[in-house]
DNA sequence: AAAATTTATTATGCGTGCATAATAAATTAT
DNA sequence: ATAATTTATTATGCACGCATAATAAATTTT
């Protein structure tokens, strides 16, 4: 592993863990993205469909046809957000009640795992390159640096 | 960040490197995975398709599509395998190659300046802690402990 | 207040990787 | 040698996340 890329092992590292909650998503029927979106909506409380995206760390726009599968599945109910005609709040069922509790355990127990089997200054570092990284791309230090510069 | 679950870091971490691997792939009318296969095919010499999917840490399935996207754009051509009627050979075209150039040059800047940020302790043990995720997966040491355990 | 801009949401097409199924060739077992 | 199994490849359906475009409501400008 240590003479392979740093995309590469952050890439089939991901694909490993995408893979493995996948699999046991499955079991109860449901799928990884599904998972996390649920444990992103308040037990008790309406949440703003706004608020899910950054939660989850991706576009608002890429949730559109989870949402939708979430509620022909009756997981989720979409409420009119009486604060913002725009908006929308999302409610838990019963159902994705239950489903969110199955998803808890899978992301704890895989977090409780890792954290078992690594030090803390690894896992320190772990997260430090992964900030780096994210930096260097979102402050476009790659690529695109002459834009950059003129700004 | 440090407030994030592990698998969450991974995976935003991946999706941030792969948009920004995409974007600069289509300034040359190309994508991430399509330069990916072009640096796991020898430069001269017809590379078995067999090889790529574990160079590349994916399912040879994976690959099918993608093959057969590159072949049409004129990158790549797949010729019988003399031992192997089986098996096929890709062999890099002129212009396949020109974009592998590219794809190379692409993937070492990313690593160079990732490098140039981090200590040689973070990136060894940012290399480990995906090293253990990566063994904890697949000896099924997260879930399926009881199966495990009867073998 | 009207016009212009921004924000929230949804639908949809695309790329990527998986799983499954099909087919053909090679290998192993009998 | 024949049968059974394994391996290589392709096609295809699905999930996921992005981008773009559309629409409606809110906000800001004028």
């Amino acid at each position: 592993m240590k003479d392979k890329t740093i995309d590469y092992v952050l890439r089939t590292t991901w694909l490993a863990v995408q893979k493995m909650y996948n699999e046991e998503a499955s079991k109860f029927e449901s799928t990884m993205a599904t998972g996390f979106a649920l444990l992103n909506i308040d037990k008790d409380n309406g949440t703003p469909s706004t608020s899910l995206g950054p939660k989850m760390g991706m576009e608002a726009t890429s949730l559109s046809r989870i949402l939708k599968s979430m509620e022909e599945r009756g997981l989720i109910e979409r409420k009119p957000n009486p604060d913002d005609g725009r908006g929308v709040l999302i409610h838990l069922t019963p159902f994705g009640r239950e489903k969110r509790e199955y998803s808890r355990e899978r992301v704890l127990r895989f977090n409780e795992t890792v954290r078992k089997e690594v030090s803390e200054e690894q896992l320190e570092h772990f997260y430090e390159v992964a900030e780096v990284i994210n930096e260097l791309i979102s402050n476009k230090k790659i690529y695109n640096q002459k834009e950059r510069i003129n700004k």
